[in-house]
DNA sequence: GCAAAAGTGTTCCAGATACACCCATGT
DNA sequence: ACATGGGTGTATCTGGAACACTTTTGC
């Protein structure tokens, strides 16, 4: 057993940083999953996440998780909420402040993982039994997503950096799980101008192109509304 | 110097939680502080708090601390932020979680506090400097207030068990601080059926009653619209 | 020429806004 | 009787919802 050797006059709970990494691929919403190596729940899929290094800002913390476990960096990400119910984890007290990302579906790459264990995406309604809270965790990380939707322009986030209509429109059809009128979903979306027409088209299939656009200010989300 | 007995394999930061205690007295959205009578920051006035005891939940943290410095239980609650930048607190590591409250101005009594120091409430916008990154947290607590009155019935909060529908405007009218249409706020408050009438009116100064009103179920804050 | 997705306008309805006077009471 | 805040209804505006056909391309 390693030396104990950092002290305080009072007990500390261990402190980590839970990430609920989500992606639209196959027209479906995405989940990462991790598949844990070490007790407690070996076996049992988790969320990606780790302690937070002591002189490393929480969100910093969070922008590293994210970047072992998937090699993506600059992606949406914000903090969900701190869940630190005493017995959350039966090793030491652990509080952990989750954090959830948005991934452009062209950035994943699914990097092999630093550790040798399995990572994959997960459908979002055929998750497996997670380890400690991370079920109720990703629960309201899917919650707060749908709200999202509606008042923010959250969901450009999802997409590459050009884009058709149709496309955004999946992303809103995929999480909110209804299908939306074409014609006022385009009203909607021009009138929010936040995007812009980049005057390429996109040509495939046997069909007419689809204009493509770009996000005027790619890394802003606005609250709309 | 105390003992250092609670030692650890890795560096663990502490962890506390800090309490945004808003009411409306005087016609006015008013905050709680306390004056810090240790280090750092000695004297200054800072948001009430403390530190998570080891086998306590983070949300009983925070009722426990508000009902040390306010008397009050059982009042709005609700998490707001979680605060970890390496340097916010000058002695050693620590991550705040943040929660705001909203009291009833009735149940304020303003108890003279566990410690001798001060406490005090302030109004919003003629707030002291503030220790640490409060001013920061409480900028942001309001944010979460102001929005949280266009899709919830949180205002509702703020009053005594019976109240009159021009209270009610009141409180919308002080935090947003706009005036509002009288005829239009009350067809839209009553159509939200969050209150029903007791029956009963209350007969003050020398005019028409009001008549008074009370939450259908006074612990729900509904999302709305 | 046909299959497939892209693109485009108008009508309708509900909910928000603007607006002014009468009512019940205490002094 | 008058001063004070309590209480009420209607017309208008606006943003969201419903709804169907034409266009461009690849094969």
């Amino acid at each position: 057993m390693p030396a104990k050797k950092y002290c305080y006059e009072y007990p500390h709970p261990a402190v980590t940083t839970d990430m609920v990494v989500f992606t639209i691929r196959d027209q479906e919403l995405k989940l990462l999953l991790i598949k844990r190596k070490l007790q407690p729940f070996k076996g049992s899929w988790a969320l990606p996440g780790g302690f937070v290094a002591i002189a490393e800002d929480i969100h910093q913390c969070a922008e590293r998780e994210l970047e072992e476990e998937t090699g993506v960096r600059g992606v949406y990400l914000e903090q969900l909420c701190t869940y630190g119910h005493p017995e959350r984890d039966p090793r030491e007290r652990v509080i952990t402040i989750a954090y959830y990302a948005l991934i452009p579906s062209e950035k994943i790459k699914i990097r092999a993982a630093t550790d040798a264990t399995a990572v994959d995406w997960f459908v979002m309604d055929e998750l497996p039994e997670l380890a400690f809270d991370h079920a109720n965790i990703v629960e309201q990380a899917k919650q707060r997503l749908v709200a999202k939707l509606d008042y923010s322009t959250i969901a450009f986030q999802f997409l590459p950096r050009e884009f058709t209509l149709t496309e955004v429109q999946d992303i809103y059809e995929i999480i909110l799980e209804e299908k939306m009128d074409k014609r006022n979903f385009r009203k909607w979306a021009l009138a929010l101008e936040s995007i812009e027409e980049t005057g390429e088209e996109r040509r495939e299939g046997r069909h007419r192109p689809a204009k493509l656009y770009r996000l005027i200010d790619p890394s802003r989300v606005d609250i709309i509304k």
